[in-house]
DNA sequence: ATTAGACTGAACCCATGGGTTCAGAAGTGT
DNA sequence: ACACTTCTGAACCCATGGGTTCAGTCTAAT
């Protein structure tokens, strides 16, 4: 990660940028674990190896420390989570559609709960009150951007008559839901049989009658 | 609200179960308002229309006012979603499936949506780093017993030959996805649609196909 | 009338933590 | 050697707010 770059600090001769996205990737860390009102401004700076000025030197202050962080690591899950659903693009044209969609959307499950997506999503909601535009920011970057992806791809099995015809967006919507919904806030599900609970149901509201 | 016995206070005459009912809800608000940081003691006495020493009269500490202000609300929204779904009794065992269904349905998905009852997921979502046992506690008085009612009903429905055979508790936890996921913060969305759509492709799923 | 219990209001103590300042160190470019 | 930049570390200021104390008040019960 550290481009090696030397800054004219003291220390490991990171590229500023780095520098910055190691303040934001401890300072998620830390709301993650802790909160935004308990986590302090020299936890994190000491979680990203730092002095306390130094973090005040990169952001501003707490709240755009906040922004930021959860903004840079809702942009990773969105980006992991879109990649995998483009997958779906090859695989799932010909053949039986359960058997097409089930391991794309296995993975898109794990990628959905894993650990840092749900601490986006947490603290996206746990400041939603005093934030509503990060909490607006988040869900554009992680539910609108993967759901708008998985359209797509649903829109192209339907044209090739693996769906019935149906609005993508709501279809996308659906089974969306039907991955998440019974995953609310329980890490100890197993995320695969959830996916192929859902593709199940899914594909038997949405299915084409040719299965 | 209030049991007009005199209590000794110089105030409104209210049963001390009254008071401390009264801070609840004031603490209620103003934690869903404001969130658990950012609300002060010295508020939620004032919106109780009480001085603060009393609020640390029933509640030990901030934390315990809380706990039982988000719990005292999950009861409040959990009791309101069982009884609509309990009304699933009479109306679903005749008539088309769908139509059964869609009434009970929207009037769950508005009461599932409402302002309370997101500010009861919000605050123990928001905190469950810091009080997990919150979050499992009002996941247990939502969520769970509203699902356990509504697979009570489904198991009916199946035995009536109006569903096919299925797992109950996973039909549930299927509806309730379709009903949940798309409103996820999003009130401006209308919870009819979104109920008449989850219905729709319910049904498609689970329906029995002598429809 | 007196006692007992709950409430008030205001002051108070004190820990936490956001944000700043500053002197000095370390490295870079010229 | 020189200035320039960036970081350090520690001290510092100050607002916020949890929790307590206490003297005084009101009401009900005896």
């Amino acid at each position: 990660m550290g481009s090696e770059v030397s800054t004219g600090n003291g220390r490991k001769a990171r590229g500023r940028d780095d520098r910055r996205q190691a303040i934001l990737d401890g300072a998620f860390a830390l709301f993650a674990r802790r909160g935004y009102a308990q986590t302090c401004v020299q936890e994190v700076a000491q979680e990203a190896g730092v002095a306390k000025p130094t973090v005040y030197n990169h952001l501003h202050d707490k709240e755009s420390l906040y922004r930021e962080a959860v903004e840079s690591a809702a942009d990773r899950v969105g980006a992991r989570c879109v990649a995998i659903v483009e997958q779906l693009r090859e695989v799932a044209t010909d053949g039986d559609p359960r058997a097409g969609l089930g391991v794309p959307i296995r993975r898109l499950s794990r990628a959905y709960h894993d650990e840092e997506a749900f601490a986006v999503r947490q603290l996206a909601i746990a400041e939603a009150g005093r934030f509503p535009d990060l909490a607006a920011s988040v869900r554009e970057r992680t539910t609108l951007r993967i759901r708008s992806a998985l359209a797509d791809r649903l829109a192209r099995l339907a044209l090739a008559g693996r769906l019935r015809p149906c609005d993508p967006e709501l279809a996308a919507e659906h089974l969306l839901a039907l991955l998440t919904g019974p995953l609310e806030y329980r890490p100890d599900a197993d995320p695969a049989t959830i996916a192929d609970a859902a593709v199940e149901v899914f594909l038997r509201a949405y299915g084409s009658d040719h299965a």
